[in-house]
DNA sequence: CTTGACCCCGTAGTCAACTCCGGGGTGACA
DNA sequence: TGTCACCCCGGAGTTGACTACGGGGTCAAG
């Protein structure tokens, strides 16, 4: 008889695996809820029971959100993997989450050049007015 | 006698106000509801009536927005301002907000980085399998 | 046999900054 | 007089990614 697929020795509870990749048990039973983790078997008692390369998947998301991913497009890059999809589809979502972080950066840049010219105008000593921080907020011309 | 702050010919609605304002209606009240924006007077039927620099403020609060500051740092600018208060706590608001910009930056330009690298070594073509980003959401390695 | 750590579940709360809803009054115009 | 845009209010809903809560079962150690 073949394995059977039956409970391992080797599998983990949930809070085994939350300490093993790094995260959280709220946040795996979240993720379960959310479709990015398949549920997993239960024992006798009703407990979840992890195999080992459960690990690996939560891993992935956990990579995938530094990159700038949202779940849904974490979702998304699971099932593309899933289902052996083609590269092109991968590549497009990057595409898609490297023109927003672009964009993103490109506001934030502005922000920052703004106010740090303000606040090298803004000498801190003296009361309020005059300041340039709040003139320039002030002011029709900020635009 | 006096003006004796009575209901003014200049005075606006707030649907005028918000359009003057390049604002919103329910965006006004809520900041009102807020305190950003102090409760203007009535008149007779209930109506807010906003003096003329009431846009002005509101003006205010959407260049400080666009320069990163939260509503709540905006209100602690707007009371500065209002309380004749010393330059040094207006430039440490700046300063402040200045570094978390400097650090979203960062972090920003770090996943851009990464998801370019990938991008770029991503053909685009043939199975998921193999494929670059797939592989370095996969790996140990990743961090 | 009790304590404490762990697990289960569904649901509600958090944060920011709105945005919308329902129900009802007001004001100008034809 | 009708109609339509505009105004009032309190309160609920939205988004994303959790995080917490309450109430209850389980399990290994002492």
């Amino acid at each position: 008889m073949a394995t059977m697929n039956a409970l391992s020795e080797s599998d983990m509870t949930i809070g085994q695996l939350a300490r093993r990749a790094g995260s959280d048990v709220e946040t795996i039973r979240y993720y379960e809820r959310r479709g990015l983790l398949p549920p997993p078997p239960r024992s006798g008692n009703g407990y979840r029971r992890y195999p080992p390369d459960a690990a690996r998947r939560l891993r992935f998301i956990r990579r995938a959100k530094t990159l700038g991913f949202t779940l849904a497009e974490i979702g998304e890059l699971l099932s593309l993997r899933e289902a052996g999809n083609n590269r092109a589809a991968v590549k497009e979502l990057a595409r898609a989450r490297l023109a927003d972080l672009d964009a993103r950066l490109a506001d934030l840049q502005r922000m920052r050049d703004a106010l740090a010219d303000l606040d090298q105008r803004c000498s801190g000593r003296g009361t309020v007015s005059g300041c340039p921080i709040i003139e320039a907020l002030d002011q029709e011309t900020t635009a």
